[in-house]
Formats: C-alpha cells, sequence, structure tokens
DNA sequence: CGAGATAGTAACCGAACGGTGACAGATTGT
DNA sequence: ACAATCTGTCACCGTTCGGTTACTATCTCG
C-alpha cells in the first residue's frame, strides 16, 4: 500500500493490528511504546516518531520500502540522457558540480 | 529499497537528494522545514517527526509502500489456511472475536 | 443484568523536537 | 589567494511529543 499521509499511515497500522488479533496494548508493549500513543499514531497523528514507527511496523511483520519516482530528472528537459563520463563521476561523487547548463 | 532503521531512511533521502542537485537549503524549504532539522534526518535522526518525513519524501518524488510480510499467521501454527466463512466475517469486522483456538 | 475487555479521552509533566541565527571547516571556481 | 557555496555544529527557546494514570463508553459473553 502506497503511504502518502500519516492517516495512511495510521490505518495500515491499525487494519493489520486487528488482522493479527492484536490489542492496543499487546501492540504498544511489543513495540516499546505506550497505548496513548498508539491510540494517536492510529489516528494519523503527523507528529508521531519515526523510530517508534518503525518499531511498530516492525513488531507487526509489516515492510516499508521507498522508491525514487523519476529515474533522474537531471533539469527537467525532455533530453534523452545518454550515460556519460560526466554522469558517471557525479553519480559517484553523489554531488553535481554545476547546474550542468 | 527497504527501510529498517531512521538511519537507512536518512541516507536515502541524502542519496536522492544530492542526486537531484539540490542542497539542504533547497530541500528544507521545499519540504517547509529547517536546515537544521534536515542534516539531523539525514543522519539518521529517530526523533524526527513522520509528517515532516512525509513532506520531505514528496518533495524528493520518493514513493513509500508498506507490505505485511506474512499474510496473517493465526496463530503462528503451521496449520494451511483455508479461506472459511469465519475468516471472510473476521476480515469484515477486523476484529477477531475469540483467540480462535 | 453484570463482569470483563477494548478503545477513546483527559490532565499532568519531563524530555525532546524543530526553528532561528551564528560560527567553523571543507570544497569549488575565479 | 580569495570569495562563494555547502555542510555540520552550537546555544537558545517555544512548542510538542510520549508516558502515566484515571475515567468513560462500547461491546461481548456468561
Amino acid at each position: 500500500m502506497r503511504i502518502r499521509t500519516a492517516t495512511d499511515l495510521g490505518a495500515f497500522i491499525r487494519e493489520r493490528r486487528t488482522r493479527l488479533g492484536m490489542d492496543q496494548i499487546a501492540l504498544a508493549k511489543k513495540a516499546g511504546t505506550s497505548r496513548k500513543w498508539l491510540v494517536e499514531v492510529e489516528q494519523g497523528k503527523p507528529g508521531a516518531e519515526i523510530g517508534l514507527i518503525l518499531r511498530a511496523l516492525k513488531s507487526l511483520e509489516i515492510s516499508i520500502d521507498v522508491e525514487a519516482d523519476s529515474p533522474v530528472e537531471t533539469t527537467s528537459q525532455g533530453k534523452a540522457k545518454a550515460p556519460d563520463i560526466n554522469s558517471v563521476l557525479d553519480s559517484l561523487k553523489k554531488r553535481p558540480l554545476k547546474k550542468q547548463i
């Protein structure tokens, strides 16, 4: 499932928790947090800390994957991008020297 | 890329940011946060709030997907699970009535 | 009906977050 | 050498998070 907002995440967590037959206390305990925290997260609290979120997801055996949408989009010019020596160097250094007009 | 820790996430964000040729200020501004925050997140800060993380990922055109690892694992018994009327009802109610011995 | 379990909410409080501004180090280009 | 850029760090501060505890409402089952 694609996650776009904290609400999405909360809904998914709740979905998974209930499907596993766990109550809020069980999950909170397993994730090393509090029930209050879980309630708020399941309601879509955007202020929840990523570390606790990750622990909760792990407790629910949920995997998270991130992926770059557009491959690179150098300067948003439709130009075809043939791999050249400079792009290779840039990839290695991961820091474009200039704006590469 | 699979995300397991805040450090994984920070590394991926930095990777994507540099590959897009953005500096910290540019991304922070686009995501509506501060450069200090970005620095800490890229270093793997577990206390970062999920809402800001999501904004940053959106700014970098990064998609997040979550997925339940094991389909259901009713009681962790290797028993094969043929879909029966009860499981369907449970799925709808999303709340197992009992421990379903 | 009544006991028990689950979930949502409230108040309180210490700890940590995030923003701002400034500074130092490193790197790049002139 | 110099200026410009980018990054990491620091101190300060208002806001908010997360834990604890208690109370209430809802639902299930005996």
